[in-house]
DNA sequence: CGTAGACCCTGCGCGC
DNA sequence: TGCGCGCAGGGTCTAC
């Protein structure tokens, strides 16, 4: 369900109902993800302590927490596949399906995160640690960064492209190059650029690289602008839908018509994944 | 070192 | 109506 439009936008409408907040305690329901969840931790890390900010990196949403006579911990979370983490009211006390871990706050809120395929993580650490930590360690650039050094560009990707071969969608998928990027937008993307997800990376000019670059970034965001795509089952902090779906050209749309040409999209695996492209306009 | 494939899980929609 | 199959937004590990 998640990639980075849609995490940003549970992001955002999380912010404000966490920031501020008090941590009363953090309850581990349901402690089998792919990471089994650690109670300890979150009992020493997370418990009794403020919300002070709510970010992201990558795909993961950090919650920054804060008390007076400790260093700063964040809470890391994961979507994966499947998951979902939204601010229950207080008084709305019933278990949910899936429900992995509640952060309850002062005041009766609870942040629920759930996740039925367990593919998501949930742990806390101290914040100083996090550019070391192995999940973060080898990240690439995010690709909505500000202009400047780290910004996503065509140099960027043509630099990463250096030494490499294989097909340029999985690259773009390879979050050691850039970040965020995942098999729905990774398509759409392509789409948009004119670029066949098949053509190597050592076949691509630096002008294309150029327009891929700004290919993504502008797909990206205007996912964000419109809440997210929903397949199935995406939904905010506050539980509701995204609406990027109906602005998708090619994903998940095989034997349709191309928006651009009219030809039939077509379907490939790649790298075990379904890639969906139209070959009258991607070269 | 870089890349391809298997694998971790549950739920849903489709065709029979 | 019910059932089996294929497929799903991510990431990591192993084998080449």
């Amino acid at each position: 369900m998640p990639e980075l439009p849609e995490v940003e936008v549970v992001r955002r409408t999380l912010e404000p109902h966490l920031v501020g907040a008090s941590v009363e305690r953090v309850e581990v329901r349901a402690p089998a993800l792919r990471e089994p969840l650690d109670a300890d931790a979150f009992e020493r890390h997370a418990a009794g302590r403020r919300v002070a900010a709510v970010r992201r990196r990558a795909k993961y949403l950090l919650v920054d927490l804060e008390t007076a006579d400790a260093p700063a911990t964040t809470l890391v979370l994961h979507l994966g596949m499947s998951g979902r983490i939204t601010v229950r009211a207080a008084g709305d006390g019933e278990p949910l399906p899936h429900e992995h871990l509640v952060v309850h706050l002062a005041g009766g809120r609870r942040l629920s995160f759930r996740d039925p395929r367990r593919f998501g993580q949930a742990f806390v650490l101290p914040t100083a640690d996090l550019d070391t930590d192995s999940h973060f360690a080898h990240l690439g650039i995010e690709p909505l960064a500000d202009e400047g050094e780290s910004a996503l560009d065509g140099a960027h990707l043509r630099r990463a492209a250096v030494g490499r071969r294989g097909p340029v969608k999985p690259f773009l998928m390879d979050s050691t190059v850039v970040v965020g990027v995942g098999n729905i937008y990774a398509s759409e993307a392509l789409w948009e650029a004119g670029v066949h997800p098949k053509r190597t990376v050592r076949r691509i000019a630096a002008a294309r690289w150029e327009r891929l670059a700004e290919k993504v970034r502008e797909v990206l965001a205007r996912a964000i602008a419109e809440g997210g795509t929903t397949l199935n089952d995406f939904t905010d902090g506050e539980g509701n839908a995204g609406y990027f779906q109906v602005s998708l050209a090619v994903y998940g749309r095989e034997g349709e018509a191309c928006p651009r040409c009219g030809e039939a999209v077509r379907r490939v695996v790649q790298a075990g994944r379904s890639t969906f492209y139209c070959v009258g306009c991607q070269r």
